[in-house]
DNA sequence: GTCTATAATATGATAGAC
DNA sequence: GTCTATCATATTATAGAC
């Protein structure tokens, strides 16, 4: 019950904090493949290696693990398309914007899974923000883009398309994971994808 | 009883096949957003207006709808992809297959999710044939590709990566309709997304 | 904090009348 | 062929001992 090395609002324990890590680790796994009416706490439980009831010691019930696990991905997510610099060179920032999440789809393929499921099953929990903080951040690169295009430094296309095409291509490494093994030799050559993908991408909208 | 209208082996009456289509077309409304765990008998009854015994009558169980609907989702889907002819010209086969697959992705985006949430789930059912069917006929067609660049008809860019890349694409808009939605003004204008994307995709493709 | 036991509910599938 | 009623099971969540 002591407080003392507390600080913080949230008087959380570093033990509760890392059980609580496990869990979300665990239950993202789970969620990512399965879904969120797929995954079982029971298949959480194990994975974490602990009991139903004291999985819900740390989270109220499946849908706050599920709320809680979706907050947490959005939040690396933009991360490196805010990180786009109107300033910089424009082939050097959209190559390494590409490069940054086709890495992501290689290194961490769950987080974009979740989301891919949650938005194709309506995406209840999140419309509201896609509507307001995405849609905000996304018309604020649009503008970029097209500032870069007006100033003859891309070839013009349209910027919000052009978003959802990065988009799209660099995380279908992620989502269709499974078949893209199917059809390629494995493990698959990352370095390749990578040039093939700023290739089909990028190339069409350097100037000379 | 009566057989005299049959004609061949599944001895089905014209009801029968019509309530069938029924079921299948409700289903995959219900497994396409919230697939094969979320989706319940009762509500694929509801919608087909049937009692849940009469839905398990026409199909022994819910993973026999899910496979049935699978299978025939599957069989139009590489239709437009097979048309590709290495007799045409390069351009505009490619861009009557990107035309093609934004129609099916707006006009029927239900099948491309059923799809989607199928390869993210591990595609148990469908991995076998991806790794027979499928990839003969995109070993195939990467080769077509490839046999226009060596003839100098396209730029050159790993074929594979590139059909990867159109699928991903063209399925966006079906996939992730909802977040599209989020970020544009509705309803979403089709032909500048068809343009666009035609733009990206195959602008750095083109021989001057 | 963690467990076993269990309540409460949802759902797949079947039995049997009509 | 279609229905109501029901069984059997799985799963969320809680109660209460330790």
């Amino acid at each position: 019950m002591s407080r003392t090395s507390d600080d913080s609002a949230p008087k959380k324990t570093r033990i509760q904090e890392r059980r609580e890590k496990l869990v979300l680790d665990c239950a993202l796994e789970a969620f990512a493949t399965n879904g969120f009416h797929g995954t079982t706490i029971d298949q959480i439980a194990a994975k974490a290696d602990l009991s139903k009831p004291n999985v819900l010691y740390y989270f109220k019930s499946k849908e706050d693990i599920y709320l809680s696990l979706l907050q947490r991905t959005l939040e690396g997510w933009l991360d490196p398309f805010i990180a786009i610099d109107v300033a910089g060179d424009p082939m050097t920032e959209l190559e390494a914007y590409v490069l940054a999440k086709m890495d992501m789809s290689f290194d961490q393929p769950l987080p974009s899974r979740l989301f891919a499921i949650e938005v194709m099953s309506g995406a209840t929990q999140m419309k509201q923000s896609m509507r307001t903080t995405l849609r905000a951040i996304v018309d604020e690169k649009a503008a970029v883009f097209q500032t870069w295009m007006d100033q003859g430094k891309l070839k013009p296309v349209d910027p919000h398309h052009l978003i959802f095409s990065i988009w799209s291509v660099t995380q279908h490494y992620a989502d269709f994971a499974v078949q893209i093994e199917c059809l390629l030799d494995k493990p698959p050559n990352r370095a390749l994808a990578k040039a093939a993908v700023i290739d089909i991408l990028l190339r069409g909208l350097r100037v000379n």
